[in-house]
DNA sequence: TTGGTAGGTATCCTAAAAGATAGTTGTATT
DNA sequence: AATACAACTATCTTTTAGGATACCTACCAA
C-alpha cells in the first residue's frame, strides 16, 4: 500500500521530466512564460536549435495541451506559440526550478558555469 | 539588460533538466528522498533500470554532490546510497513536480498512463 | 519580377543514452 | 567446498535525440 504510493510518485516525476526534460523543452517553456512567441522569435531567443527541432518540440508540447498554436488571420497569418491555461500552471515551477538552480551554482561553485563541475569537485 | 535576464533564466533550467533530467535521474532522487537505500533496493525500486545504467547515475548524482555512498564497515560493506545536505534540498522541487504531474494527469485524462496521450487527444 | 522574411518539411547522419547479457569480486551461509 | 546474494564491470547492440543541409510555400515590399 505504501509501496504502491511510492511507485505513482516515482511515475508522476518521470512523466513530468519527460515533458519539461531534454535540451529544449524547458527552455521553450520559460521562454513563453515570459510571453507568447512567434516561431523565429523564439528560435533566436533559444539560440541554437534547429527549425527541424523547434518546430517538433512545438508540436509536443502542442499535444500535450501545453501550448496553443495561433494563425492570426488579420496580419498575413502570423504564427504565434503561447502557453495553454494549463501550460501556465506550471510557472510555479519553473520558478522553483530557476530558484533552485541558481542556490545549486552558488553552491558548488560561486561560479557562473556548472559545466566545469567535474575538475572542481576532483580539485 | 532584460533580455539578459531572461537569458540566464533559461540557463537555469537547462542546468537543473540536466541534473534532474534523463529518463532515471529524478526517479532514482525521489526515490531517495525516502529514505537511503541499498543498490539492489533501488534497482527494484525503479522497476526496468539495469545495473549498469542504474550505477552510472548513482555516480553521475555523486560527482554533483546530490548523494553520498556509505559503505558500511560494521555489517559485511553494505553499500547505501542517500542524499546529501544539498541533495535534500531538492525535495521540495520533487514535491512540486510531482503534484503537478499528478494535476497534469487529472486534467488531461483522468486516466493512469499519460503514454497514451497522443491517442487520446487525436480522438 | 526579384528578393526577403516567416514558417515550416524532408533526408540524411552522428553521437550519446540505454538495453541485453555475461562475467567478476567479496562475503556469508550451510 | 559449494551455493547464493550483493554490488558491481565489460562488451556489444539498439534506440533515440538532435544537428546539418537543402528545399518549399505564402506573403509582402521594392
Amino acid at each position: 500500500m505504501k509501496n504502491k504510493q511510492k511507485q505513482i510518485q516515482l511515475r508522476d516525476v518521470q512523466d513530468v521530466i519527460d515533458i519539461i526534460g531534454g535540451r529544449w523543452r524547458g527552455a521553450i517553456l520559460a521562454s513563453l512564460c515570459d510571453k507568447e512567441k512567434r516561431f523565429n522569435e523564439l528560435q533566436r531567443d533559444l539560440g541554437e536549435i534547429t527549425a527541424r527541432t523547434l518546430i517538433k518540440e512545438l508540436k509536443y508540447l502542442e499535444m500535450n495541451k501545453l501550448i496553443d498554436r495561433n494563425i492570426d488571420q488579420t496580419e498575413s497569418s502570423t504564427v504565434r506559440y503561447m502557453l495553454t491555461k494549463h501550460g501556465k500552471s506550471l510557472d510555479p515551477l519553473i520558478e522553483a526550478i530557476v530558484s533552485w538552480g541558481q542556490q545549486h551554482r552558488k553552491l558548488i561553485l560561486g561560479k557562473s558555469d556548472m559545466k566545469i563541475l567535474d575538475e572542481a569537485i576532483a580539485g
